[in-house]
DNA sequence: CTGCAGGTGTTAAATAATTAGCAGCTAGCG
DNA sequence: CGCTAGCTGCTAATTATTTAACACCTGCAG
């Protein structure tokens, strides 16, 4: 059982929030949410977030500013992994294909040649299997 | 404001095993889901996502068989773009090196062998950026 | 020094999600 | 035939989420 699966449905778009963000006030965090309830809702959510232990706060100037306590890298980890065993039966490969079919657009010249260096790397210090 | 953040909890839940099964009875359901409640209640809760549009069933023999009224890769490049947006500031780049990086030991010579081809055969057709 | 702008903590009501019980239908077994 | 296993449809209670109000505190502009 993942992370994401203990959390509410606002709680969870708070939480992704905060990753984009790094960090955030409340006033930021329901500036960014696009159907946002009141400040004071968004207020209780971050605090059951700090109680629950998914979040900590630390005062700036006069107003406190919210952090995941989960590092971004860990959590990207899980959210991959998570993606990868729901839609692509758990194969890597398929997921980087998909990955690279869908924003190949987006992908500079310079950016593939990286991942091509990147894998050839990888190849030559693997255990073939 | 994405497809997953109207769903609850549970809802999500049952999504993530209809779309890793493709189909499946709420027996099956149910046995798939490591803190199930009652057979009754997850019943409930696809009925629900019926109701929804989100899932749609057939008879079979005696009973319902569900499934995902959203195609799998429709909803795999959603989930995937959702990822890429919240731990990679939409850099495309920076997950599939993530992705790589994480499932090294998972991949085969051969599987890292075709993802080079296909960067390369992409390279070839890009107008470049 | 007073009032306002913009924060905070706490509490409570309304709404949604979650759970499960009960009645009824059907196939197949003895 | 009568009964049981295994479904379905419907209903209702409980629990969690979501919402927002109110009271208070603090820095600063007038």
């Amino acid at each position: 059982m993942t992370q994401a699966d203990q959390l509410s449905r606002r709680e969870r778009q708070i939480m992704d929030i905060l990753y984009r963000l790094g960090k955030a006030s409340a006033k930021d965090v329901m500036h960014n949410m696009e159907d946002a309830p009141s400040y004071s809702s968004v207020r209780t959510l971050l605090g059951k977030l700090v109680e629950k232990g998914h979040v900590d706060h630390r005062e700036s100037g006069l107003k406190y500013v919210y952090f995941p306590l989960v590092a971004r890298e860990k959590a990207s980890r899980s959210a991959l992994g998570n993606v990868v065993k729901t839609f692509f039966d758990d194969s890597p490969y398929l997921a980087v294909n998909s990955l690279l079919d869908m924003s190949i657009n987006d992908l500079s010249d310079q950016e593939l040649d990286q991942l091509k260096a990147m894998i050839q790397a990888r190849k030559n210090t693997q255990n073939n299997n």
